[in-house]
DNA sequence: CTATTATGCGTGTACGATAACGCATTCTAC
DNA sequence: GTAGAATGCGTTATCGTACACGCATAATAG
């Protein structure tokens, strides 16, 4: 491998040199920047990370701006870990990262927070802009690279990357395996699919259940869609206003499709119930530790997630990369999106649960 | 973090008695290094990855001992691709890693190939004992590191660890996914699944074929399972024995289940056929590049893959680890079982194709 | 009691990139 | 025409670890 020194060499000149034409700092000449330049494609010059970590001249300190934890179904919690792990991984090389959480119901509170977050003195922030004009309003000043993960804000230009998932295809998924599920032909007397419309309204929530829509609409017509919205997150809230819906006197779904994570709830409240209700087939988001169980004992028959503890995991590496390395990351990068199902269950646990 | 130096300074000593007692290295007193060792463990030291890589004192090279890449229908190509990619990370380290291919169908071809590999100097060795006997033959007084890819030896314990997937599971997955996609209840008129059984006869086909057979049979009694062999990894050779299987004058399959990536090679003859063939479910094994089309347009419905490239990549890291950098990674990794079809499949190129 | 070996430990340098510092030379201004 | 600024570039110390070298002192032999 190419050192700056055998770049220096070949050009004739010292490595401070060719360390500002790197940089592009200090003082040089076009002329010796160009050569430079040239000779470092041609020896295929990259440099040496190690000699770059060793030379620790800043502690650069991150900062994640994301909602509360227990906000939408529990799912934050999931992106929590993320960063937490990424800033485990990142101690090593003396870095630190800083949680900050927001109501994401409440503008004043993303906009106070960032604010905060902004103010810590942070060299890079990675941000879930869930309420993307309290976010485009503070950013609008800020001088500090960031990077968003979860929504997208896409004519923010100054962003580094965003880091997400395809939701609407998601949905459009769930419908695919949702129809394979009902092996019966469908006939049309009054059996129905209920959508879960889950507390919280996001963007996500809502592509999600227009993928799915857009899919039965398409491959089953003869099947109604009875879309049901919940208010709460509290798990039992939501089993008595889910009670109002699946009733012992009336015709049952013939199969529930629940938008996020309070699949969960669904689970537990239908494990409850008389043998009648079991066999219903559910399709819902995301793999929470302690709750496998639901999965395996297939209440839930798929959980579809597209990891966000990786996504927030791979979102403070990037501020890493692009800060301390200067690398130049892809500026998208949407997530596989993975199907979960008791079969398959346990090959994941270890990949999600514990290293990514 | 502490530093050698900080430890030296804290047991009033010089870094280089420090050094020594750390690499059980040259001459100290035990005195000295029990003062050492206890000052380590309360200064919670650990060597600085940079520093240690920087000094390359040695070129590590690794060896990557595989089947030929074409044989079991292309499958060892997508190890090869997952070594080369590791090859190239580790190149930044001053690590190279080397390929060495072998008939995965002659013991001989195996044992001699192996045994260049160990006479080749390298430093640690990344197997696929795909013919356990050869492979502990000459093992036996191997004294480098090594490590197993795709298929175990479990009473290998001087093995550091293994790479691999669950092949039972993946085909019970597959029973799953088929009597999902047979949505009229099946009778018993002369119905039936073809199970093909690829070319080659390893332990993962004969594992994968008896966990579809399993769940097939604890599912679904109705359903005749006609399997056959296909003794050719020729494409065409492939779609002329087919031919044999799929005939327009007898009734067709109502679901076809290849046990590996030669299912690619039935899309193709599929493909090819009249209308009337068209629409049977198909579940076979692999993401190939540039054969996505097929999964694209649902000539096959569902690919299941624990990503070989990404088994490879990951056993040369390990490698890495624990020759460089000392370290004690798992013994035994298992690979997510990925389900892709036509709506996530775009999810997963970029993951499977650039970066893993 | 000296000659030799063994033992414990300190010094110095290398690894590659970084970045502060400062020396020359050239350019500009009055 | 010379002071002062601007420009181009070389030198050097630093990061933490690895490891060769070799200096002392202690132990042992003759």
């Amino acid at each position: 491998m190419a050192t700056i020194k055998d770049i220096a060499e070949a050009a004739g000149i010292s490595i401070g040199t060719v360390d500002r034409i790197i940089h592009n700092r200090g003082r040089y000449s076009r002329a010796t920047a160009d050569k430079v330049r040239r000779i470092m494609k041609e020896l295929n010059y990259s440099p040496n990370i190690h000699a770059r970590g060793l030379k620790k001249t800043r502690n650069y300190s991150f900062a994640a701006v994301i909602p509360e934890e227990y906000q939408d179904s529990g799912y934050w919690k999931l992106v929590a870990d993320g960063i937490n792990r990424a800033s485990e991984e990142l101690s090593s090389f003396c870095k630190k990262a800083e949680m900050y959480h927001f109501d994401r119901y409440s503008s004043d509170s993303c906009v106070h927070t960032l604010k905060s977050a902004l103010d810590s003195g942070c060299d890079g922030i990675l941000i879930a802009p869930v309420i993307p004009e309290a976010v485009q309003d503070v950013l609008g000043d800020a001088d500090i690279p960031f990077l968003f993960i979860d929504t997208d804000i896409p004519d923010e230009n100054k962003r580094i990357a965003y880091i997400g998932q395809d939701s609407y295809q998601s949905g459009v998924l769930s419908g695919k395996l949702m129809l394979m599920m009902l092996k019966k032909e469908v006939t049309n007397n009054g059996e129905y699919i209920l959508i879960i419309d889950p507390p919280g309204s996001n963007y996500h929530l809502k592509s999600r259940i227009a993928g799915f829509r857009s899919y039965m609409e398409k491959n089953c017509t003869s099947l109604m869609l009875k879309q049901v919205k919940i208010d709460t997150d509290d798990e039992r809230l939501f089993h008595s206003e889910i009670a109002g819906h699946i009733k012992e006197t009336e015709q049952l779904p013939c199969g529930i499709y629940v938008a996020n994570s309070s699949v969960y709830y669904l689970a537990s409240y239908l494990e409850k119930l008389t043998e009648k209700y079991t066999g219903i087939p559910v399709i819902g988001y995301d793999l929470i530790p302690g709750k496998e169980r639901f999965v395996e004992n297939e209440t839930i028959n798929f959980i579809l997630t597209q990891q966000p503890e990786e996504q927030a995991r791979l979102g403070l590496m990037m501020l890493y990369d692009v800060l301390v390395l200067n690398r130049h990351p892809e500026s998208e990068v949407i997530m596989p999106l993975h199907i979960i199902t008791k079969e398959n269950l346990h090959t994941f646990r270890k990949e999600i649960f514990q290293t990514g």
